[in-house]
DNA sequence: TGACGATTATCAGTATAAGGATGAATGCCC
DNA sequence: GGGCATTCATCCTTATACTGATAATCGTCA
């Protein structure tokens, strides 16, 4: 796979061999990296409320259904439903979201944005979009938009991959 | 794909409004979701052992260093002193790693391989492989490797975010 | 109708990841 | 050489993230 660009022959692999190769060189050092950067520039843009980006995920999501079961926000963002729950309760405690039994199946619970959420949408959107921003900084609009793309093609390749989440099986 | 391809002036912000735009469609998001899902990969193909990606960077940065202080390694791997203990607290119960006082700075531990941990880098060597390559597998080589470059000069940019580990400050 | 498999939420347990605080040790400055 | 800020490892707390397990409910099919 990530072979036949020409090698010289006298190349004892096919593939790549990441041993022995420092951490930088390697895809998922990197990955995990750019998530811890993403996540601080995050907490820094945003420190006047207190919101993670997971939890801002979760309350966009929310915006944009209006109302959601949580194995329907769990698919959405990409989360396990046990995680789903353990960041849908914080956000409940703080009074951004409210949970109720669903009518329709009393095994489900269906989530909505309270007015105190949908504001703190609002006042977190600017900061967001810096983050966002710092995040790609060091790229050049062309190549900014090229990454983004490679992001999304990596991410829907392997979407089903992790505890599936309903949906995405 | 995303954004600034060609507006029109009378765009009212030279920068890109995430807001209202789906959750795929901004940086942070991706990123998150392929860490996951290396990180998915990762176990998937390391089953056999019980380690993870974190881990597996630790361990292999002592392979590269024979010996480190923690904070070095924190500084190596990009981790958190108090994180950095707490795995190498686990590798050591695994019998993965020593760790004893340093001998010149009695502030410092001094870190190393252990035969145990040094044989698991061999065993996982392949597995690691494979589950980098399943990461990046959508992508043309061609495309392999200018991801990869983007993703340094992201990292790099912006190395110095978030609690940084002495050294980097 | 009633049993049974599937689905949904949750609980318990473990592993990253970071912030704040503390205690021990160091080195430096006067 | 004695204070004293700094540094290093830890502790405590909070927040993702996932696995395995369980209880409650639902659908379906006999």
């Amino acid at each position: 796979m990530l072979q036949n660009t020409k090698r010289s022959r006298g190349d004892t692999s096919t593939r790549d061999d990441w041993h022995g190769k420092p951490l930088q060189a390697r895809p998922g050092f990197l990955i995990r990296r750019l998530h811890q950067i993403h996540v601080a520039l995050f907490m820094e843009e945003c420190a006047a409320e207190s919101i993670t980006p997971v939890q801002y995920s979760i309350l966009t999501a929310l915006e944009h259904m209006g109302t959601a079961e949580q194995i329907v926000l769990s698919s959405a963002v990409g989360l396990d439903t046990t995680n789903v729950a353990d960041v849908l309760a914080r956000l409940e405690r703080q009074r951004m979201v409210k949970r109720r039994m669903s009518p329709r199946d009393k095994r489900m619970k269906v989530v909505s944005l309270t007015e105190t959420g949908r504001a703190l949408l609002l006042r977190i959107d600017a900061g967001a979009a810096r983050a966002h921003e710092r995040t790609l900084a060091a790229l050049s609009p062309t190549a900014r938009a090229r990454f983004m793309r490679d992001l999304s093609r990596l991410v829907e390749f392997n979407n089903d991959v992790s505890r599936t989440p309903a949906g995405l099986r």
